[in-house]
Order: structure tokens, then sequence, then C-alpha cells
DNA sequence: ATGTTTCTGTGCCGCCTGACACATAAATAA
DNA sequence: TTATTTATGTGTCAGGCGGCACAGAAACAT
């Protein structure tokens, strides 16, 4: 479908990314048009004529992050066998995420907006919005294996993705705080150490239901 | 010591609380000087007399705040006789605190200013600095558990004190994001249930030794 | 009383913000 | 060609920002 008038002389998507990059780097209300003209090359108004606002186009790029940062978090919570090996994985895929020099470290989502106020509220609820969908997926996976008998059954599902959601979160800040790989790495080590006591289905923790399932090696 | 020229026609402690509350409820950045006269009851002169400017004038309010709010963390960290219930009622109380609906949900030094850019860098490393304490705090309570006997000898205490700060940071967006005392309780429970694991004494781990212990429940 | 010091309120500064009007340029459609 | 549509760059808008000059007010010392 080609358009009818002048052809854009910016690519859009290519634009978008270079915008992701700046938000990601500085937050919302800290990035200012004239941050984004200057990253995208083109001037304000080619901003609002191709994205509508600061704001829309702001949350064109959340929807960008989620779509190629998100990718790891969303394919090893579903690929993985096990809840464990789920939770595993996605932990340290997001640490060497945050830790990747190529990109800003930590969580666009987590970072960008964390306090809701007038002049941002309508952003911040939506990344509070994209947090509790990954604390959901969370919860989720841990249902899963329940069901798969990974997880004991009578493990407090939404409980352990609030754990899990809050270390992916910390991990944020830990990451912007200028810890390193190994450290955000040691950090997942800790949280994962918590998974024998919150969800294996073995009896030697805590309750002596008897049985003795698989032993969750990993 | 009574000033030579006209006296202060407010209270320097209260209006300083006032702002600290402000900033804690919008950030640093968020806050504007108006947001400030409003909640202080005085005009930015005074302000800029009495504090310096608004960056001096935050400094001084996170200060106040680490002195009051923060008390609780250190007497926790000092006071108690295990490094094991050290950290569970540091993590506990500042749950609480958290959640107290007197107060902004969540810490300060985590939400106000998560990412240093220009206008606010000094800021921002300011409270990165916070955090670093904190860790350290942590670490050394750690440290000093391991010299009394209750943590195993070859724990890694920089790594144990890495992954309950990033806890302890979660907490704050979970808290921003809505999650009530019971949540955070349950995060809080998560990350203790990874203690054994991790730091404790590996007689405590193989044998059942039957509950002498304080159980970690709220 | 007079001078000195300090605080207060009014008013304003230059700067930057997000947003957009406008005329022009560049494409297609007739 | 001419008309229509769309994008572009220039320029600018009203408003808010942090910060402060200034003059007056209120305490002190002498």
């Amino acid at each position: 479908m080609a358009g009818r008038g002048r052809p854009r002389a910016f690519d859009r998507d290519e634009a978008l990314r270079k915008a992701l990059g700046v938000f990601w780097e500085r937050g919302y209300q800290a990035t200012s048009m004239s941050d984004l003209t200057a990253a995208m090359g083109i001037n304000s108004p080619s901003i609002y004529a191709a994205y509508g606002s600061k704001e829309k186009l702001f949350k064109e790029a959340v929807t960008l992050y989620t779509a190629t940062e998100g990718r790891y978090t969303r394919r090893a919570l579903d690929e993985q066998s096990t809840a464990r090996e789920a939770v595993t994985v996605m932990l340290q895929e997001n640490a060497a995420a945050y830790a990747d020099p190529a990109t800003p470290a930590g969580c666009l989502t987590v970072l960008a907006a964390p306090i809701p106020v007038r002049e941002n509220s309508s952003v911040a609820v939506h990344l509070a919005r994209m947090r509790a969908e990954v604390r959901d997926l969370i919860r989720q996976r841990v249902d899963r294996g329940i069901k798969d008998g990974d997880v004991r059954p009578d493990a407090d599902a939404p409980a352990i993705a609030l754990f899990y959601s809050a270390v992916l979160n910390g991990l944020s800040i830990q990451s912007r705080d200028g810890v390193a790989l190994p450290g955000l790495q040691q950090t997942v080590a800790g949280a994962m150490a918590a998974w024998d006591a919150l969800a294996a289905p073995s009896a030697s923790v805590a309750e002596p239901t008897g049985g003795t399932f698989g032993e969750p090696e990993g």
C-alpha cells in the first residue's frame, strides 16, 4: 500500500528503535523532545505526524521492547521442561540482557517510570501492567509445574511468582547500580536456592507427605 | 544561640519533613518547586535561603529519611542475635514500612531517582551510594554470622548480600505496584526460604533439629 | 533611636518543555 | 498538465521550570 502523497523520508521502525534506546537509557520523563529529535534524526513535527505524541511514541517503544527483549522471558517460561528450569533460565537470560553492554542496563519497564505522577501516570500505569503480566506468566508456569508434577501440589504459585518477580525487578536496580553480570548471576543463584523449599515435590524439606518423586537436578 | 536578624517564620525541620513527603511520593525530578512551596507552606526564596537549592533540599531530605526510616534496617541488622534473624527482621520491617498507608509506598532511595541523567545525576548517584551502603551492611552482618558460627564458614557473604538487597529493592517496586503487606511478606518468606541453602551451617541443614529456631512467619 | 542582620513576599529572569501552524516539497491520480 | 495527498523544515506558541533581585519587615546590638 504505497502512500499517495510525499513519501516519508525516514524509516519508521528504525526511528522507533532509536527512540526506544533513548527512553530505555533516560526514562520517560527525563527524555525531552529534543533528545528524541536528535536521536531519531527527524524534527518534532515528523514525530507528531508519525507517532501522535511523546506518550504514544513511548508506548509504541514499549511494545517493541516487549516484543524483542521480552521474547526471551516468554520463551524461557514456555519452552523449559520444568518450572524450576523455566524460572532459572528466565532469570539468567534477563540478567544477561540487563548486563549486555550493547543496551542500557536493566529493564525498561522497571526503570523508565517507576512512580506514577500527574504528567506520566498513563505511562507509568502502562508499565505497571507489563510487570503484572510477567508476574502472572511466572504464576502460570508454576501452576503448569504443579500439573506436570515437577512442583509440589500444595505450592503457593502466586506467592512464588511474587517472590521471583521481585527478584527480577530488583535485578534491574542492581544492574543500574553498576553490578556486572557475575553479581547478577549470584543474585539469580540466591533466588533459585529458595526453590526446593518453596516448590520442590520432594518431602525432604518440610512436609512429611511421604513419597519421593523425581529429584530436580539442574 | 538565638539568631541576630529576623527569625525564621517556619519550622525548618517540619518543613523538611513536608519536603521529604513530596519527594518520597513523587520522586526527585517530578517534584517541582511549586510542589515544594505548596507542601512546605513557604515561598521559594525561603527554600533557597534555608536549604540552598532543590538538590540540596533533596539530599537533606534523604539524610532525614535514612535517619528515620532507615533506623529499623540498621537496628534489625545490629540487634538480632543471628544473621538469619537479622536479615529476616530487616526485610519484614521494611516490608511493613513500605506497606504503611501513612507514608508513600516503597523506598525513597529506590524510587525517587533510579536513573542518573544529566539533570539529576548527582542526586541519583547519591541514592545509589545509599543502596550500596545497605548492601554492605547486609554483607557485614553475614560476615559477623560467620564469626559467630550461625552462618556456614564458606558462605559467600557478598553474594548473599547481593541477593537480599535485590529482594529489598524489588519490594519497593512491588509495593508501588499495589501489592499489599501480605504479598510483600510472601516475597520476604520466599527470600528467606533460600537461607539454609545459602548460609546455614551444614549441621542444621542435614539434621532436622526440631525447631528451636524462630520460625520466620508474619 | 540607629545600624545591622536575617528572613519574607512580590515579581521576574532566561531557558526549556511539549506541541503545533504554516508554507513548501515530493509523491500519486486525473 | 493540474489537482490531491502527505511529509518536511522553519519558526513559534503558551506555560512551566529552577533560581534569584529586590525591597520591606522583624528581630538583634549599640
